[in-house]
Formats: C-alpha cells, sequence, structure tokens
DNA sequence: TACATTTACGCAACCGATTGTGTTATTTTT
DNA sequence: AAAAATAACACAATCGGTTGCGTAAATGTA
C-alpha cells in the first residue's frame, strides 16, 4: 500500500460499489445522481483527501483551467498590478495564471506562446514586448480556439481584444498641463514607436502642442527604452542644449525620476526652471522629492478586464473578436510640475 | 475538416504508414527509432504545425512540467526578482511557472496550495504568509511526492529544502553600522515575529546592541506590517518620545522610507539628528531623499537556487529533505545613515 | 549453415476524468 | 391496468501521448 498514491473516483467508486460515472457526476453535481448518493460520494472524497486530478480532465474536455499570461517584465509595479488583476478575476472562476515574461525580446515572446500552447492555455493575455511587429505567433493560437486579449501594449495589425487606456488623451491632458503652467519649450522622452502606448502619447503630447500653437522642435523628442540609464542621458543631452527646455513629459515614471535626479545634480530648480510630468505612478513617483506629477493607470482594473473578455470569449465561443475597451487615466498633480503663481486646470 | 483541430502523434502516423508509438518515439530521440524515421517524423510535425499536447503527456507520466509559486505579494520589488530567478531556471529546464498569491493570508495560502495540487504542479516553491504557523498544507503536498521548497520566508516546523539570506548577520550588520556612526538610541521597526526573517533581523539587531554594551529600551522596539503607513505611524510614534531615538533599523526599505518621509517633515535632520537604515534595496531605496542606506538581497538567485532544488528533489526522488542554503547579504551605504565625520566600517 | 544479437518498430494497456448512450426500477398519466 | 415518463445509475469509448513487452528482419558470430 504505497501512501503516496493519489486517490482517484475509481478508488471512491470501489469503496462505494458504485461506477466511477456516478462519482464524477455526484462531485460536479450532476442532477441525474441522487442526493443521497451525492452526499454519501463527497463525503466519502473529503475523508480520502480525494483532490481532483485537473489533468485528466484537461485532457477529457480539451480545456484547460490555465490562464496563460505574457508581459514584459513582472518587476514594472504597473505590470505586478496588472498581474494581480488577472489573478482576481481568474482565481474567481476556477482558473490559474501561468505568467512567463518575455524580456522585450520578440524571440522570447514567440518561444513562450508556443510552450503556452502546449500547455494548452484557455486563454491568453499579452503585452506585447516592445519591438514585436509580427503577430503570427498570436494568430496560431486564435486558429486553434483559444481566445487572444492584448491588454496595455496591443496590436491593431490582428483582430483580437484590446484594453488599453487612452494615451492619446493621458499624453494631450500632461502637455496642456505644463502649457497652462507656463512652459513653452517641452520635451519628450517617448519610448518605442511601434507599441501604442508610446505612439499614443507622444501623439497627445504633439496635439497639444498644436492647439497651443507651440512650435514642434523635434530636437525636443528623444527616444529610449526609458530605464533609469537612459532617462538620465536624456535630461543631460536635453538641459545642455542652447536651448533648453523648460519642461519634460516622460512617458514613464522612471524616465522622468531619473530626469528629476539629473536636473537636481545640474542644479536646475524644479518646477520652476523644469517642470516634469511622468505616466503610471509607480511608487517612485511619490518618493522621489519633488514628486512627480504622472498619469495614473487603472492597472489593476485592466487586469481584471481583460480576464473577463478571456472568460466572456470562451463562453461566446467565438474566439476572434475585435473589441476594443479603453480606460480613463488621470492626471496626479505633485509639486514636479506645479508653479506656484499657476492655477491647475480642472 | 474542421481547421482548429489540433494536430496529433496519430495523424503524421497515418499519414506516414507507422504506428503513434513510432511517432512519439522518434519526437522524443528515443534510440530505439532509425535517424531515417525520426528525421521523417519530425519533418512532417514542423510541416503539420504539432505541437505536443502537454496535459496528454501529464496524464500518463503523471508528472506536469510546471512548477507553482506561492507568493504574498507579486508588486514587492524583491519578490518580482525572485520570481524572474525561478521563470529563469525553470524555463532552462522546460517547465512553466504559475504563480499565486496569497495577499498574506493563510486562508488563500492553503486554498492556493489545493489548487497548484489540483494542476499536479511538479514541484512548489513557497514564502509564507506573514501569519501562517501551520503547515500541513505543504506536508500534504511532500506526501504526495510533490517537493516543497520554501524560499526567504521559511518553516522550520516541517521538513523541507529551505533558501534564505542570513537575516541575523543582516540585522547585525544593520545595526553596527549604525553603532559605528555613533548612534546610542537605536529603535527597529520590526515585522511578524512568526517569520523568521524579521525575527533574525530583529535578534541580529538585539545581539549587536548587546555586544557594544548598548541597553536595550523595549519603547525603541515597534511591530507592524511595515507597510508605508505603518512605518509613518511609527516613526512619529518613536520621534515623539521624551527620549527619541538617533537611529532607525527599519526590517523593510518602505518602512524606512516613509520613517525618513516623516522625519524630513518634521524637521529632523538626516542623518545627523536621526540615522536610517532599510532593508532590501527596493527601487524606492535609492530615489528617496537622502539615499537610504539598505541591506541588498540577492533575491533572483535566491529564486534560482530555490527551482534548482526542486529540481534536485525531482530527480533524487526523495521529496522530503532539509537542506538549508544560506546566501549573503550587503551593508549597502548610503546618505541616510553617513554620517560625515564617521569612517565607514569595511 | 545454424544460432545469437541487435535493430526497428507495433500492440495494447494505461494515466483519470468525462459523457453519449443505454438499462433498469419507479412513478406518473390516461 | 397498460402505456408513458422519469429517476438513477452503469457501460464503454474517449482525450493524446507513453511504455512494457513482443516480434520480425537484419546483422553478427561460431
Amino acid at each position: 500500500m504505497k501512501r503516496n498514491k493519489e486517490v482517484t473516483i475509481y478508488d471512491i467508486a470501489k469503496e462505494l460499489q458504485v461506477s466511477p460515472t456516478t462519482v464524477s457526476r455526484a462531485l460536479n453535481d450532476h442532477n441525474s445522481i441522487s442526493k443521497e448518493t451525492t452526499r454519501t460520494v463527497k463525503n466519502l472524497a473529503r475523508k480520502l483527501g480525494y483532490h481532483p486530478n485537473a489533468i485528466a480532465s484537461s485532457l477529457r474536455k480539451n480545456k484547460t483551467n490555465t490562464i496563460g499570461v505574457i508581459i514584459s517584465w513582472i518587476s514594472r509595479p504597473f505590470i505586478a498590478s496588472l498581474i494581480s488583476g488577472i489573478e482576481d478575476v481568474a482565481n474567481q472562476a476556477g482558473y490559474n495564471v501561468i505568467i512567463s515574461q518575455s524580456c522585450d525580446s520578440y524571440e522570447r515572446e514567440v518561444t513562450n506562446t508556443k510552450t503556452l500552447y502546449s500547455s494548452r492555455v484557455a486563454g491568453l493575455i499579452a503585452s506585447l514586448a516592445m519591438e514585436t511587429q509580427k503577430y503570427d505567433h498570436f494568430m496560431q493560437l486564435q486558429r486553434k480556439d483559444i481566445p487572444v486579449v492584448f491588454v496595455d501594449r496591443v496590436s491593431y495589425e490582428m483582430e483580437a481584444d484590446r484594453v488599453i487606456i487612452d494615451n492619446f488623451a493621458a499624453g494631450f491632458k500632461a502637455t496642456e498641463h505644463l502649457i497652462a503652467m507656463g512652459c513653452q519649450r517641452i520635451a519628450h522622452l517617448g519610448g518605442s514607436q511601434y507599441r501604442n502606448i508610446y505612439k499614443g502619447r507622444q501623439q497627445g503630447y504633439l496635439e497639444a502642442l498644436k492647439k497651443y500653437n507651440i512650435p514642434i522642435d523635434e530636437s525636443l523628442i528623444l527616444y529610449s527604452n526609458l530605464s533609469m540609464e537612459e532617462g538620465y542621458k536624456c535630461a543631460e543631452q536635453l538641459l545642455s542644449l542652447p536651448n533648453p527646455p523648460d519642461a519634460i513629459f516622460a512617458a514613464n515614471d522612471s524616465a522622468a525620476v531619473s530626469a528629476i535626479q539629473y536636473a537636481k545634480k545640474a542644479g536646475i530648480r524644479i518646477p520652476d526652471e523644469l517642470a516634469i510630468v511622468g505616466f503610471n505612478d509607480d511608487p517612485i513617483a511619490s518618493i522621489i522629492d519633488p514628486a512627480l506629477t504622472t498619469i495614473t493607470h487603472p492597472a489593476f482594473e485592466m487586469g481584471r478586464i481583460a480576464a473577463l473578455q478571456v472568460l466572456k470569449l470562451k463562453e461566446s465561443k467565438s474566439m476572434v473578436q475585435s473589441e476594443t475597451i479603453v480606460l480613463k487615466t488621470d492626471l496626479l498633480i505633485r509639486p514636479s510640475s506645479l508653479r506656484k503663481n499657476k492655477k491647475v486646470l480642472t
């Protein structure tokens, strides 16, 4: 008698002198099984320490209880919240969550997608790697009836549900705020233009400049991976210009915070000489001194909605849909951009 | 002809006029299959877009390619690195990683453990919830031949592999450093004493005081959940004391940073009037002004080692082992504790 | 040439739960 | 009381690989 042999429905069936069918149905509250039997089965199951084998169930039903998630880096605060949101909904619905990081590499994204397919995930939630430009790997999943939902960093080049924020509006708001603060030469630290989020933010920035008749100066727009290091370098470059900017709108908080750090080191007063706005409201945004004005993201909610979309698609059978859900953002004004003699727009 | 029907080894077998057995073995490079056949099978598999069904394989082999992870909160920078380390090793070895958050709740930890068992994870890596005091749920897994490895927040009340840092030494080092900086009334912001990590840090703190003949003042030792909010309140309480401390050693960076924030607001000069040391080296530690002296954690490495232990246990068949691997930490000295006229110990 | 090995592959059971299709009693309907 | 409907359960196939055992052909050995 091996102590570590798992308890199966067959063990329960044998002990109760019924068929495995009955046990299975009883455990699932099938209505063709009497109340009496159901109770007995469940009691014995508990007593024997029975735990259903999800593997076997998945194989037979051709349907797993696992949702796959591919994101860039788990260590980003925004991503962590996103995942929590996904987990929240998924767990409620009885799903597990498999997470894999693309590390912003296209190759890893493809590999991860294949691995998740081998695990026959019930659905996939993906936030694209920085440089991804081909989407075949995702379309393959759809062809196998596995729903794909993009979140935050999405693709418009294939049919799929998308959960995003209004990056354009956010970029516009951020820039408009800087203009209201009296800034006239506003720089922008942007990210990969392959990604909707950075492109949208930049477009919003440009549109705001246009609206207020501020000339666009290409030398004030810098692209990078928006890391701390790059943000620092970009700030250095901008502030060494013969005609330096009086404000920076960065597409994320890391870049914005490191810009503040550079400015402080260079003895530039914030926000009076240089106003700065970031994006995401990472923890560092409220820690840096002066605290960083930034755009708040409903990350947790985005995760929840993405997961709900997966579940919805599973039900509706149609794996390909092209609904785009856009969530609102808020401008969170803090000292890094709040000039004393100016009034805040509301 | 359904386009979304999955390709199986049977499809390949039929087309090649061989048995599914041969296909299976060819795909796994079994040596009883000729080079020739193996090549043919693999080519057709590629051509047909075959992807192995890991579910079916797992069921038969009674062994999944999934490692389960239970941690408190994914949003903690330390945890994120830890997970990355686990993923690194796991993916290399062909494993997936299922992550679930206990949110520091014992009940959720138990539920998650059961769910992961239903998924028949190959192994479990766990960092205990704040208040967990019973470990039956983990022992049940071991009884089912599923290896359990604890990491960071571990249990000594059951046999299991453990991967930790030397919290005692770190706490000692941190406190000794403060003493070297001339501090005489050193407060401690501690966490749940049920957890080895907080207990160890506190013991190290006490030992350092003892070594340098500094009396222990119970009113300077405060316990909390070490959140920003609690850290702030604790700092307020300490600094309102008739005889306030001249240093704080906090068991994590959140508490330390919020203590700095309170001190700044209260007009207390750091580090001269109050020196502060944190723990973890979270991003906020280097962002806060003055930058926070803290203890660095080899989080990624801890994750890697934990995953390696799981793989090792799988091989060795014995699921219960009680090896404790202790990793080193470093004291990272920054301005929050560095008094100008003092020399740094090395 | 006769026998022993080796090579290359097939058969069929198996992993554990699910489900369409029966098959009995038992109850309801007319 | 006979026919119809319902309740409660069992049979056996199925999901897609994996694996112990068996076998025929090819090769090696004496």
